[in-house]
Formats: structure tokens, sequence, C-alpha cells
DNA sequence: TACATAAGAATAG
DNA sequence: CTATTCTTATGTA
């Protein structure tokens, strides 16, 4: 497994892959986020390699996308490490709301059969791929913004960014 | 409109 | 089983 940071306008964020695909995109918000995901690695018995040059594509897209460019990630190959059938179900199809666009955490729960809104934002938060699984286009149903794990700053700088 | 509460599905411990 | 979660619907003022 390869990992390298990148640096975006609000800090810096955490990549890695196998061989499949993109299997982690999480922000570094404070000092123990890196030890938090590394412990993560380390249960799972997954060795971390720092390897810069395999991340030539996510780099790119990644900071066109940060320039508001409308970037498409979901042909981007992926490898789930973590999350249970449901949970994956979710990030599925959380993944394809299109650029710009908004849903509502009810609108996925009724899509997957269930009214388990709750489990949604329960499932979204465990969203091991931040901006490729674009749970920050997933608001309320009476539009408000909802929550975020990740912090609401970072949300809302999404929001705007895809927001012409 | 603004809170307080209950209901609800799934998961971690 | 209990607590928790990036929710929604209903009741009350």
């Amino acid at each position: 497994m390869f990992y390298t940071i990148l640096d975006f306008p609000l800090g810096k964020i955490f990549l890695a892959k196998s061989e499949k695909g993109l299997s982690l995109a999480s922000s570094l918000k404070n000092r123990n986020r890196f030890e938090e995901i590394t412990e993560f690695f380390k249960r799972k018995s997954i060795l971390l390699e720092l390897q810069r040059k395999e991340f030539h594509r996510e780099e790119k897209l990644f900071s066109q996308y940060f320039e508001g460019k409308k970037e498409d990630f979901t042909s981007l190959p992926l490898d789930f490490i973590s999350g249970t059938p449901y949970q994956r179900k979710v990030w599925l199809e959380t993944r394809k709301i299109p650029y710009g666009k908004t849903q509502t955490y009810k609108f996925i729960a009724e899509k997957l059969n269930h009214r388990g809104y709750r489990s949604i934002g329960q499932a979204l938060s465990q969203n091991p791929l931040l901006i490729v699984i674009p749970c920050h286009r997933v608001l309320s149903s009476d539009g408000s913004i909802g929550g975020f794990t990740g912090g609401l700053d970072l949300k809302k700088f999404l929001l705007r960014l895809e927001k012409p």
C-alpha cells in the first residue's frame, strides 16, 4: 500500500492506494489524525510505503478540482479496505451524485429501500474517500447543511467550490 | 420559526 | 444489549 500527502487550500490530505485503486483520502485536520490512520493500517496488517510518483493521476485530479474545475472522480478505480456491504452501497450511491448537484439523506435512504435516514449519515461518517465520494453533496431534506465529521467548514468550502 | 422528542436502520463495543 | 451517528417527522409554543 502506497501513500502520499497532498496540500490543499484548507490543509493537507492523506492518500493511500493499492494495486487495485485508491483506498483512502482523508483530511489531516489535526496532528493525531495521521497517527490514527497509520494505526488503522497497522491493525489491518497493511504496510504503508511513502511513494509519491504512484499518485500522478490523483495529484492532477485533486489540484484541478481545487482550482474550481469540474472534475469527474467516478472513473478513478477504488479499493475499499474498510466498511460493511451496506456502507459500500451507500458510498457507491453517493458517488453517483454529479458535480455541482446535491441530494438528501432521505433520497439515498429510499434509493436503498430503507427508512433508516440516520444509518445513511452513519455510513457517510465512515466515508474513507473524501471528495472522491462526494459526501459533501448530501444535505438535509430541508436544504440545510447537515453535519460533517471532517468539519463543517470543509463541507461548506467544497460546496462553494462547485457552485459557480 | 424554533426547540424538544420519538422513530428509525445499521454499526461498534 | 447499549450507545452512537453527516436524519426526519411530529408536536408545542
